[in-house]
DNA sequence: GTCTATATAGGGATAGAC
DNA sequence: GTCTATCCCTATATAGAC
């Protein structure tokens, strides 16, 4: 009976291996994520990685980056402009906000990388990434009765808000600060 | 007659050097900050470097650190709370806050070294920046009539929101982001 | 497809001349 | 005090065996 050897891959395929791949560059930034790390986060060798990533680091975190992108388009834009119940949409903008950043354990990888050296290699997708997201929220914000002025300020404000109680939550390593700030964020969304 | 030579070094003393380090710091990271790269910055080679910070690259950094924190304390939080009015202390900290990051154009060294892979090095500096900001704010915004829980609210969503309208205004490229949330916040702020 | 071995470049850091 | 030359290590990336 010939049995496939276990393999020593954490992840199998492809698409499983991008997960590992995020949270190395999450931890380490782009300069910081060695191969010799990454190597020992996907349990894959130097050559099967450029095997699967001919175009190298560089091509791995452009890749990270577009998953989290269809991320977050799948699961916080659409639904906040699909919504039938406007403020449900919202709702469950927080929720999952709350959920994808760990209730602050977790670092958003996109805003690293803008704060980063490798920030002009990622230009595009870093900016591309915070306008949809603030474009899908000003949306539904005029939706549930604010002002198109007043809409992109709040929403302005929120995302501000998100990612600098991510900056603060880590600085003082307890997650609680983003908790608390994503809480008075929703109680402000929603006070029209 | 006897002249010295011009220096090619583009600051002459130690406390001159520190602000050339911070941009290095600032616009690479700490990984991302080669000595190569310093060395460009400030005009002095390897061996000037080793003899003015023997500790090499994780001492400048650690002083470039220390001499932010004392800028900050010298003007931004102690104005704070020593201030006749609390209301013009309050403003002052919103213009010296503009006025430091450049309306936006300049990213915050301790929120980069928040987010980076250097994080742990550097640790107790950016927990305690944090934290001296926000006790000295929170203070003031008592003083300005808040009570305790609100003034601990407010005071930590205006400095989530000037952190995280760093890292949107270098995403969109376009410093006005956080020229605009300043704005806000100073006037939430101003509204009791 | 995955590994090991290797190539090449650049990193931080040090020694010693001046 | 500042420089140049050098050390040693680790980085990314590639080649080729299996």
């Amino acid at each position: 009976m010939r049995k496939k050897a276990a393999t020593p891959s954490l992840a199998a395929n492809r698409a499983g291996l991008l997960p590992h791949l995020g949270e190395v560059f999450r931890e380490h930034g782009y300069e910081g994520a060695s191969l010799t790390l990454i190597t020992k986060a996907t349990g894959l060798g130097k050559g099967s990685l450029y095997h699967l990533f001919p175009g190298g680091k560089q091509q791995m975190a452009a890749e990270v980056l577009a998953e989290i992108d269809g991320w977050f388009v799948r699961n916080v834009f659409v639904p906040l402009g699909e919504a039938e119940d406007v403020r449900a949409g919202i709702a469950h903008m927080f929720a999952a906000v709350d959920d994808y950043f760990r209730s602050g354990r977790r670092v958003c990888l996109v805003g690293v990388f803008a704060l980063g050296a490798a920030r002009d290699e990622f230009a595009a997708a870093v900016r591309d990434y915070f306008k949809a997201w603030g474009e899908a929220l000003t949306a539904a914000l005029c939706r549930a009765g604010y002002a198109r002025a007043e809409a992109a300020a709040l929403s302005e404000d929120v995302l501000a808000g998100i990612q600098g109680a991510l900056v603060l939550a880590r600085a003082a390593n307890d997650a609680k600060v983003f908790t608390r700030t994503l809480a008075r964020l929703k109680k402000r969304v929603g006070a029209k």
